[in-house]
DNA sequence: CAAGTCTCCTAACTATGTTAGATCAACCGA
DNA sequence: TCGGTTGATCTAACATAGTTAGGAGACTTG
């Protein structure tokens, strides 16, 4: 009757290769890229050959999916972690700070996450619902700062999707553009700040 | 003496056929990602086999060079027939709202052109010039519009490729992002704007 | 026409993701 | 303890990719 703990023992053992794997996998990426990842290698990384990995992942994809789960646990707990001081400036600087910065500490993972890099990848719902989740709590911070017109919203995350995109793309390593990110937060704040109090401008457009 | 017309007309030949290739190397890629590109495919298109390509491009990745070459100089007309309006808000809406367009026209251009998205791929310098060639005259450009913080062209940069890699990203096809090019210029212009009169703001940074 | 060059072909090599099928150990119920 | 089941791993092999080697045929050139 008691065939749980053996069981147990099993599947601990199992999701902790799973892990190893995930692990190997990471490593490689950034040493490589997200692209140099083959599973040959991944596999020696684990003291295996390459259809070994089919007992743990479908496929290549669910190897990337799991690490695109992993980013996005990580990225949810960055901004779970994130404490309102109250002062909107700041609060927003803050939030595009840690957005900025966690693309800088781990570009492969950034680009996993935030960019549709590899060729036929798509995350699964169950892989990107933690980033979901993260972005709702963002756009709820903004509206707690009075910022509710979803075109703002927008475009404070495109500025900082921008800062991050240029500094990849053209200044790898670099603090070009992701040092930009207070004065990037003063105008976006300095221009939405007038709607606060008044009527909502910016419904123009030629 | 003259074997200068046949010369020509084999030279003539020849670049019509590698501007065969690539065309059909386009329209692959529009129909299935710049990734989705195979030499087979294109050779098939022209009527050859893929080894044949090999006459006319040394590798693949000369083949996505020539493509990035063309496009690179499609975006140098393109910003050199910009005529400035003499209005600086207008010019710089002009400017944003062209590299807007460029982009969401061709969604495999832009990719080719401003992603580093091809795993092994980077252009060569002759391919690149025109693009560094383009961003040298959007400088001068804004230069003269008296905005000539180094700080300043890189946050407009910013603003416009973070409106498309959202776009892109979030909602291809769509124009959540890239109708919201007035009010980010209208935006980055309030803040630019008083470092003209004025001596320059935006050195702090903590 | 003869020699050379260019174009295109088939065959094949390598790398990579993936599948099929065998082997072997661990485990489980009797 | 023993036979059956399950699971992990392997080798062999396949399909698809870029690429190379080498040759056949056509065109150009003298």
């Amino acid at each position: 009757m008691l065939d749980q703990p053996t069981r147990n023992r099993r599947a601990e053992q199992r999701s902790r290769t799973r892990a190893e794997i995930i692990d190997a996998a990471w490593e490689i990426a950034r040493e490589s890229g997200l692209a140099g990842i083959t599973l040959r290698d991944v596999a020696a990384r684990v003291g295996m050959r390459a259809p070994s990995l089919y007992s743990y992942f479908d496929s290549k994809n669910a190897i990337y999916d799991a690490m695109f789960a992993e980013g996005a646990r990580d990225f949810l707990a960055g901004v779970e972690a994130l404490t309102p001081t109250g002062d909107p400036l700041t609060d927003l600087k803050n939030g595009m700070r840690f957005y900025v910065d966690f693309a800088t500490a781990d570009p492969v993972r950034y680009q996993l996450l935030f960019q549709r890099t590899i060729p036929g990848f798509e995350p699964s719902p169950e892989s990107y619902a933690p980033a979901v989740k993260a972005l709702e709590i963002a756009r709820a911070e903004l509206s707690r700062l009075g910022i509710s017109d979803p075109g703002a919203l927008d475009l404070f995350t495109a500025l900082g999707a921008g800062l991050i995109s240029q500094q990849f793309a053209n200044e790898p390593g670099g603090d070009r553009w992701t040092r930009l990110v207070d004065p990037a937060t003063e105008m976006f704040y300095a221009y939405v700040l007038p709607a606060r109090d008044q009527g909502n401008r910016r419904e123009r457009r030629q």
